[in-house]
DNA sequence: TCATCAAACTGGTATTACCAAAGGCGCGGC
DNA sequence: GCCGCGCCTTTGGTAATACCAGTTTGATGA
């Protein structure tokens, strides 16, 4: 048989142990996608434990998420362990930049006609507060993330606020995506107030068109300026890609 | 007593209802951290059901990182719920519909420019397999996601794939927003293949503003289903305002 | 007073049984 | 020959019980 029992030497409970066992078969890609797992009483005999050890072996990948069990049909490979664990692990700055142009111009949009007098105010004391930190680069990204969360919030929508956030935060997940920020970020301050000036002009008109149409301006910047920050040749193929895609779209919306 | 039976009527399965009803005794406050919840043979006395049930639910607990178990000793409470497990805790369905509709709305329309024929053959298999699993609500359900993220992934975009996917696993983190969407969903089959149906031909086109537009109807009109739906008074008030808000928002960008 | 040890308690696992849902197969009707 | 209905097998869901292995507690005796 191919499997036979477990180590048995860990410290682990049985079904902590077979819950792991079950887990490398996963991602050994012998149970793909959509797979049924062998039945609760065929594991239990492959393994040599009880069934209600593999029950609860089951039970700890489906709270996971990793399967689905349906009643009298058996348990389904739902996702593959690492998928969600790192959620952004090859996202580049030029795929991250490019889901918040199409998110963030969306969530601009709402929140010009969702927000409150308060929204807009905390928006505008940050558009000042920007450009006092002009100095400090780490205060010039903070208070430009403070910004752009303010306006997620400002649609009413812990969804929407908590994808952007999530967006913003993915860019920590990959070392050189932070470091290109952080490059291009050097080359050009002004763009930015200016940018976000126009931005708090359309919400303060409440007009979600312009807003939306603001905020892709000003990411669309920011793409621009991370395609010119790049140079290493290992980059250069992504940048290529990047601009073919943009050209692509820009195209086909015109 | 406080616990006596847990309700019954739901479709989870036992150790599932039993692991939500220990979940709101520890979002009560009556087991603070550090406190060792009852024996499992009481638990099951308390609750009407066998020992392995309690044992199924405390794994899933575990699992979660919720309580910690001693061996000889009892299962005492780690962390408490809500506090850094789910992402959006208190995101309702309908702010997820609605960001779904603005996002993968944008993801439509991107994906129109982007797929590979290879994505195209994809997407209209999955139109076809929701049509085939219509008896089974889960297979549907299934079915669904795969069409959507097939979408999301033919953006060339990973940030944008794992955006919209992780959008659609939220639902799960909330039990009303499931329960809600399974209510919605046994209502309308037929409707969502022929939204999805007219989403693939204006993909076809690679058409992005007819993507775009197809998304957001489909979505709208899970919005309204999701509406329909409700009629608990808990959630009266949450319908109204995001009437309130698709209305206000209409307007403004008519 | 303190060390020791046994009994009670607690979780860990196995076994068995029975129920309900799902799915496959064959029989019978059309 | 094809389709549909129903039985029968398979599968997960739950319960009941027993016994083992750690832990805790407290009683007992030095």
């Amino acid at each position: 048989m191919a499997t036979g029992k477990i180590a048995g030497k860990s410290n682990d409970r049985l079904y902590q142990e077979l819950a792991r066992a079950l887990l490398e078969e996963l991602a050994s890609g012998r149970y793909p996608v959509g797979a049924r797992l062998p039945a609760e009483r065929d594991l239990a005999l492959r393994y040599d434990v009880s069934r209600p050890t593999v029950r609860e072996a089951i039970i700890a990948l489906e709270v996971q998420g990793l399967v689905e069990v349906r009643i009298g049909s058996g348990a389904y490979v739902r996702r593959l362990p690492g998928e969600e664990d790192s959620p952004g692990f090859n996202v580049t700055a030029f795929e991250l930049t490019e889901a918040r142009l199409l998110f963030e111009g969306e969530a601009a949009a709402l929140a010009a006609t969702q927000m409150t007098e308060a929204d807009l105010a905390e928006i505008a004391a940050l558009v000042d507060r920007i450009a006092e930190e002009n100095q400090d680069p780490n205060g010039t990204e903070q208070a430009d993330r403070a910004f752009h969360l303010a306006i997620a919030r400002a649609t009413r929508n812990l969804a929407v606020y908590n994808t952007v956030e999530r967006l913003w935060d993915l860019r920590a997940t990959s070392p050189e995506a932070a470091l290109l920020h952080e490059k291009a970020r050097h080359a050009n301050i002004r763009p930015v107030v200016e940018e976000h000036s126009a931005l708090l002009q359309a919400l303060r008109a409440r007009d979600p068109n312009a807003a939306r149409a603001a905020m892709r301006a000003h990411l669309s910047a920011v793409l621009d300026g991370l395609l010119f920050a790049t140079e290493e040749r290992a980059l250069a193929e992504a940048r290529k890609a990047t601009q073919a895609k943009r050209e692509r779209y820009a195209r086909a919306t015109a």
